[in-house]
DNA sequence: CACATTACGTTAGAGACACGATGAAACCTC
DNA sequence: GAGGTTTCATCGTGTCTCTAACGTAATGTG
């Protein structure tokens, strides 16, 4: 149990500060006090570090015609380095290169071999040449984050990652010996919830699901603030709720989960049944826009059983908010009618909060967003365990 | 947004070293430092204010035999007070009277009549009835809880319940003026979560589920070590999840609730239209524990549909222990071994984490005993903006 | 029996926050 | 244009934490 001190509250003040001026834009610190609920004397020092830093500018502003001294803008010094994203998946590796406020200045995208060593060494290549194509040295690089397809233990370190047959890895340590920087590693949902609430549509959602398909069906559950990981990092396996009584078979051995019909893998099977060869989100997503009745039937069928699903989840978990995300997001835009109906009629109605469904702004590289997202945290130095605020929490203080 | 500052340190930590001695029993603060984590300068600190509030007292041990100074222990001293706990319910108001460390000294049980009124009055009676029984004054008493079945604004206000017909009633204003001590409110499931973290069988569960079952089917979700409420306080509504298609009409208009077959009424109604007048839970508990062969195949069927639920509930929220409570626990027993058959086999297997699934400890008495536990929390100056821990926490310090 | 060893608890100094007061830099009015 | 007002930022004091050193009280040992 980690213990509550003053450097870990000041850790937590500048993220604060950090996250308000990223957010809302150059401001002052009076405007800084209003944003992030601190005490001006807090704002004051924290502003100090930051300078000292040199993540933040300042330029005085000209009188607005107002009385009273004028405020000194504060600003983030997107110059003074670059964060990095990427992204594992079986056979592939992305990356991308953003500003310290999350701005794409680079990509890079390739295919890799099956063994972690393989994609240790496309991974190091394509950060190699993202980041010489926009002529940015290792010494600019704040901090490197990855989402990997995988159950992940606390240490970053792959627990079990089925679709890539890795298994404890140490993702993390073999990263950070390599590059020397700081580096995070997390669950490819996780990171996508975390591109979410830092970049996305969540940002200001303290309650918000992700749901997110590649070649299975995720979830991330973010509540009350902060990622929820569940006692063993299961939470979130929506993809095998059942949702068809002695329906279709799962890969996960029982009938009728959710996975069976919206996965992948599962969609293309269930067209390929009606004579469509459409192997990809992506190829399904441009067959549906170009009117296929087929694959538009299908999908509709898939979305009621989603809708199913969310409608329970709304009614469990009460959120403000859910993302569709991932590959999935080539589909998403016929999905979308669907659920929201299937919600609006089935989950409690009269006492219920609004609950908004959407698709992520960043589609289907939301996990490598999310990995921009990880690299965040960890150049603010807010490592692993601080993620789990209970950590810093007493059991019982409720 | 509430500020982190050093005095709210210091009430987590006193929480934290109370906590420990109330669950651990004495211990020297050598000892505290090892089960808290703290320093042992804080835990001297918490230790020496602790004692000048009387709440703990000290014992020099005897040697026992080791090299070094001997330990001095620390107890709390249960004599200095008490902590009243109450449940309201539509017509009954029951009241239990505990030490600081939450063990029964007195209970009291009354009815009352519908209005906010009525049931204050009663409720200030019974108080004042259970005091009596065992000579202890206002003096004594350092908080008073209440579960209340309904939902809750922050502030302690009964933002609607349905059931007693209240709505917006200020609740916990005019208990605290009536009584000029400390008085926490809330849900009666969150209260019961409370009662189950605090005292019973959760107490080293960072993430666990209460199923609490009354006139309506309820949850309270304990996550990540706090009770998580959704974003507009309706989380855990799992009494209307669908569990059949186009199965029995329920209250809320839908069909096939959890709610319309496992309910106080719904099971009653099942078990008239097949010749039985049984119409409380405590009324079927016993039939069933007499053998009724129609009672235990209606009970084994609510059992399947409950177990449904459980395990998609496993799924996603992967807790560590699922606790039924309230009246139901008068039927536990018949629904238990094919819950948990049915998560054993629907929830996913292969890399889950086990969860166990048991009944409350207190049986129906899990609402007032989580009074006990809010008034425990009001008397250690928690107030409730504490209890969302996100108030002291920046958004995205993840 | 003096001195080392071991274990327990407290104190001293530095860092961080809150609150209240003070300094700083503009505008406004007479 | 001098003084007052308004707004923005910093400083001073007190409290709380952590680290590290110190005091305290027993046992062990030659």
């Amino acid at each position: 149990m980690q213990r509550l001190n003053p450097a870990l509250i000041r850790r937590f003040n500048v993220a604060r500060v950090f996250h308000a001026l990223r957010v809302g834009g150059p401001a002052s610190q009076t405007e800084l006090v209003r944003t992030t609920g601190l005490d001006p004397a807090t704002v004051s020092a924290v502003a100090r570090h930051l300078r000292d830093e040199g993540l933040v500018t300042t330029a005085r502003q000209p009188s607005r015609g107002r009385a009273g001294r004028p405020p000194t803008q504060l600003a983030i010094d997107a110059s003074v380095g670059v964060l990095v994203g990427a992204r594992l998946e079986p056979g592939t590796v992305r990356v991308l290169v953003t500003t310290l406020v999350g701005e794409t200045r680079a990509t890079w995208q390739g295919s890799t071999g099956p063994t972690v060593d393989d994609a240790l060494e496309t991974l190091g290549c394509g950060v190699e040449a993202a980041l010489d194509e926009i002529d940015v040295g290792w010494d600019q690089v704040r901090a490197v984050g990855v989402g990997v397809p995988a159950l992940m233990s606390l240490s970053g370190r792959v627990a079990y990652g089925p679709n890539l047959g890795w298994r404890h890895v140490p993702l993390q340590e073999r990263l950070a010996q390599r590059w020397s920087v700081p580096v995070a590693v997390d669950n490819d949902t996780s990171a996508a919830a975390l591109a979410e609430t830092l970049f996305g549509a969540a940002r200001d959602a303290r309650d918000f699901l992700v749901i997110a398909g590649h070649s299975g069906i995720g979830g991330a559950l973010y509540l009350g603030g902060r990622l929820y990981r569940g006692s063993g990092g299961f939470a979130g396996e929506i993809g095998h709720v059942r949702v068809v009584d002695g329906g279709r078979r799962c890969s996960c051995g029982d009938r009728g989960c959710l996975e069976a019909y919206l996965a992948e893998d599962a969609l293309a099977a269930r067209l390929a049944e009606r004579g469509r060869d459409l192997p990809t989100y992506a190829s399904i997503g441009a067959a549906a826009a170009g009117g296929d009745g087929v694959v538009l039937e299908v999908l509709d069928e898939a979305a009621t059983l989603l809708g199913r699903v969310v409608s329970d989840l709304v009614d469990v978990l009460d959120p403000e908010m859910i993302v569709l995300a991932g590959a999935l997001s080539h589909v998403v835009p016929w999905l979308l009618p669907t659920v929201e109906r299937a919600v609006a009629h089935e989950a409690l109605g009269a006492y219920r909060s609004r609950c908004t469904i959407i698709a992520s702004r960043f589609g289907p590289e939301s996990v490598t967003m999310g990995g921009v997202g990880l690299a965040m945290e960890a150049a603010l130095s807010l490592p692993g365990w601080l993620l789990d605020q209970d950590a810093a929490m007493p059991r019982h203080a409720t």
